[in-house]
DNA sequence: TGGTTTTTGAGGTACGTAAATCAGAAAATG
DNA sequence: CATTTTCTGATTTACGTACCTCAAAAACCA
């Protein structure tokens, strides 16, 4: 039988409320009457039973996503998820509240962050944006006691208690590995499509790239990086150029968004020749073009895991409770037309 | 506020035992109150608190995992993360048993899923042996009420609730494709070792690499299988062989276990010339291979998300409720070098 | 109609914990 | 030593549901 508070009580030879005390680090108890309850609680393994303590309490978590307006698929998935995981609140007692903040405001993020809805949340999930001021704002929440996940997009050097997204550089690196042995032996160029290389994501998924091309593929240059800003319409145009003016080209890796465009113009291509296509996020269209042969491998997150796994986080730290940590790694999927979900 | 029983029984002018009556399906209420009980639920969207309701039945799940007793690597992982899933019992309101049977023996697995343990058990999970005896004793068990899901091996036509496993054909295709892009327009042989076609898994990995090779990599063909038995020493055997005998080999498939032995041989291995090889499952031993360069994939399913997919599952199905059946998807993991965690 | 059976209501206890109150004991203070 | 302050114990109520008993009401049958 699992020992409860009461079996609590009797071993350490104190009545239920001083138990109590103790365990919900209430004052009014002296040191030594502290210890006899600790050693009891040790001695007989007792671990709390958050569900009746939740019932007790009535404990709701209230939770805050600050989310960006980006019109990009990926994003619209993960306010999708979002909005399923707030509907799924009444169960999991959670009480889910979600700001949406301009992409890339770093002021609209840090005026959210100091809301007072932020302030009074059992914890915060935030699509970050790598800056100063938005560091500092949230290890002032850290320091207040109020948990912060960064989610996909994370806040380097901050005291945030995790970070529930992929890896960006081993992304990059990724990429680069598949795209080496595709063109083993090759030498010649590669086409990098990021969206800007002003957002951190990018910048890493970048880096790993070319660190890993430069590693282990002597052969292959990567050509100027070219900035769609994520917009289809502007993708297309940058590809459609580069398809025209380097038929030499080998490969292309697109880092960022707008893939809608890249698949177009692929599609446009003329010549017949063979061109490795690695692109980022699996959305409707990439994962049509991969179907259809347009593109080789899809690399992706998944939003539904990064959102379950920042409220699992966030709940287990508002209770001061431990994490699994294998099963919050947001792991980096895979995918060619053959391993499509 | 969400609505409780109190709320039910209100609106529906009936007591709080009718309601109680009809929420968990007892005798002794007439079917138009029964109606008004179902209306009044409907109405107020009620959703009964699984957590009171547990801790008011002190209800505990007891399941039973029947696992094989092989001695690889994979499924000594698989055996750890039911133990630790165990240990967390107490917290999890589980009681987890575990039997242990003789590797693909079908006679010892249907002892066990007929033992008195198991009818007793609110779930079963088994690594299924593919046979149709174990599908008639898996069949009874789900007739008779106890939900029984496969782990790691599927069992097929049967009616098992659910499978916590990867799509192993997926996962042939997935290394054709890989293996098909490694060593595009070139022409030869490849070699697959498998560690019985007599396992479902391995069978289906094979069909599923035959198939996508077939459809993708016209130069491309495949030697005789040669089966290791997941033994390391007879991998060693078989592979330093091969090597030897065609030193014109172009690429390297490993669906089974044992791959201490195939690495081995690839370390001993004379020529310098690239040889890609794809394999199966992460271990101590493939991802140092996979560091060193000597194996460029690993084809992996997390043992720990099977496990505890598969307690979500049960435990789902035995109070009658749903999943969120992306959450279950076991996800065939593609390892580089670059993305290892 | 009377009697039987079925349905319904009222009320209580339990699960394991939280949180509050109040009284009494022990310790610290002057 | 008296007094204040700080601890501690005892007891109660609550959270939302399950499950039990007993009595009353309604429906059914002959």
């Amino acid at each position: 039988m699992k020992p409860t508070v009461y079996d609590i009580a009797a071993e350490a030879g104190v009545s239920l409320a001083t138990v109590d005390r103790v365990l919900n680090d209430r004052p009014g108890v002296r040191q030594p009457t502290r210890e006899r309850v600790r050693a009891a609680i040790e001695k007989l393994g007792f671990v709390r039973d958050v569900a009746a303590a939740n019932l007790a309490k009535s404990r709701v978590y209230p939770l805050t996503f600050i989310l960006p307006n980006n019109d990009n698929s990926f994003m619209q998935a993960l306010r999708a998820e979002v909005e399923a995981a707030r509907l799924r609140g009444p169960t999991e007692r959670t009480a889910i509240s979600v700001v949406t903040v301009p992409a890339f405001d770093t002021e609209a993020l840090v005026s959210a962050l100091e809301l007072p809805l932020a302030e009074k949340s059992a914890g915060i999930a935030v699509v970050a944006v790598d800056d100063s001021s938005v560091r500092r704002a949230v290890d002032r929440l850290e320091e207040e006691g109020i948990p912060v996940v960064t989610l996909v997009s994370d806040l380097a050097e901050s005291r945030r208690t995790h970070f529930a997204g992929v890896d960006n550089e081993a992304a990059g690196r990724t990429a680069a590995g598949l795209m080496g042995r595709f063109l083993y032996g090759q030498e010649g160029a590669i086409a990098v499509v990021a969206g800007s290389l002003k957002v951190r994501d990018h910048r890493q998924r970048l880096d790993g790239f070319m660190a890993g091309l430069a590693a282990d593929c002597p052969g292959l240059t990567v050509l100027p990086v070219l900035e769609g800003l994520d917009e289809p319409a502007r993708v297309h145009g940058l590809v459609s150029e580069l398809l025209k003016d380097r038929p030499d080209l080998l490969g292309l890796y697109s880092l960022g968004a707008g893939n809608r465009g890249l698949i177009r113009a692929l599609a446009e291509r003329q010549e017949k020749t063979r061109l490795p296509v690695v692109v980022h996020e699996l959305t409707e269209h990439t994962r049509a073009a991969l179907k259809d042969g347009l593109i080789d491998i899809v690399l992706n997150q998944d939003a539904g895991h990064e959102v379950r796994s920042a409220i699992r986080v966030l709940k287990a730290r508002a209770d001061g409770q431990g994490v699994i940590a294998a099963q919050e790694r947001i792991r980096l999927d895979i995918f060619l037309k053959d391993n499509l979900p």
